[in-house]
DNA sequence: CTATAAACCTGCTGGC
DNA sequence: TGCCAGCAGGTTTATA
């Protein structure tokens, strides 16, 4: 469920609460995330180790531990991180920590599409590799996006959704930054020109900044550490929106299929061959 | 290289 | 009311 912003929100939620406090136990339900490390693992080392940094790449969570062990947490499509609910808190909690000061952090997913991997200090943290640069980073500018775009056909939208390229972007927000950025969604990611990827970064900026001061997208199981829903979702222009006028000029919103998922546009703000190179 | 499709899971909705 | 198909915020792997 969660991209970056959801996944930004849930750690400025966590850290404050957190950091700084010693994990006291670990607790490991019966069912298996996709990708789980062992519960020896994971009560190896975090029991009695203080959190020291909360952090996010792309959709991770990166818990920096005492002693130098790093637990990842990846939320998938469903998984959530509740501060104060009890360990059985519904039938999908698959992990449950207990911190000094009676604070208890619940990782549930319905799903069970999470990740919750632990490493040793000095470890590779592998999923991490993959992951591609933050839209909020100085490295990202129009050129280089144009430079990995170079030669490709592939549609814009599987580009943006590449978190190998830019990380963070999920279905909801591709689908919004390509209205507000009036480029169809199936435009080839090579034919973009310069300056349509500089529209396409700075309306990648303004909207996932919009949607953490908004506190994420709630389309159907996204909550924030306290249980809140976001607010985006009221502001959301095309996402979930087949068959309705559209906002800016009342035409019938379309979906098409991409990659195996659903993207929704406009097809009179978004034409087909405006920003070509 | 590119692009689907399938795989991993559960739950909800809409049509009949 | 029941059943079934289709769909859902993600990522990886296999296949053509």
């Amino acid at each position: 469920m969660p991209e970056l912003p959801e996944v930004e929100v849930i750690r400025r939620g966590l850290a404050p609460r957190l950091v700084g406090r010693r994990f006291l136990t670990v607790e490991v339900g019966d069912k298996r995330l996709r990708q789980g490390s062992s519960p020896g693992q994971l009560a190896r080392w975090l029991t009695g180790r203080r959190l020291m940094e909360l952090n996010r790449r792309g959709k991770y969570l990166i818990f920096r531990l005492e002693g130098g062990a790093t637990l990842l947490i990846h939320l998938g499509m469903t998984g959530r991180l509740l501060l104060g609910v009890p360990r059985n808190h519904g039938p999908h909690v698959h992990l449950f920590f207990t911190l000094e000061g009676g604070v208890t952090l619940a990782f549930q997913d319905v799903r069970r599409f999470g990740q919750a991997l632990v490493f040793a200090p000095g470890e590779p943290l592998i999923p991490l590799e993959q992951v591609g640069r933050e839209p909020f980073s100085r490295r990202v500018t129009p050129e280089w996006l144009a430079e990995r775009a170079q030669g490709r056909t592939r549609p814009l939208k599987n580009f943006l959704l590449d978190g190998r390229v830019v990380a963070g972007i999920g279905n909801i927000y591709a689908c919004e930054i390509m209205f507000a950025a009036g480029v169809h969604p199936a435009t080839p990611a090579g034919a973009l020109s310069l300056e349509a990827w500089q529209t396409v970064l700075n309306e990648t900026r303004r909207i996932l900044k919009r949607a953490i001061r908004q506190g994420g997208t709630t389309v159907n199981d996204y909550l924030n550490s306290r249980g809140e829903t976001g607010l985006f979702q009221v502001e959301l222009m095309v996402y979930g929106r087949e068959g309705e006028p559209c906002r800016r000029c009342g035409s019938n919103i379309k979906r098409l299929v991409q990659a195996g998922r659903s993207t929704f546009f406009c097809p009179r703000c978004q034409p087909k061959k405006r920003h070509f190179s």
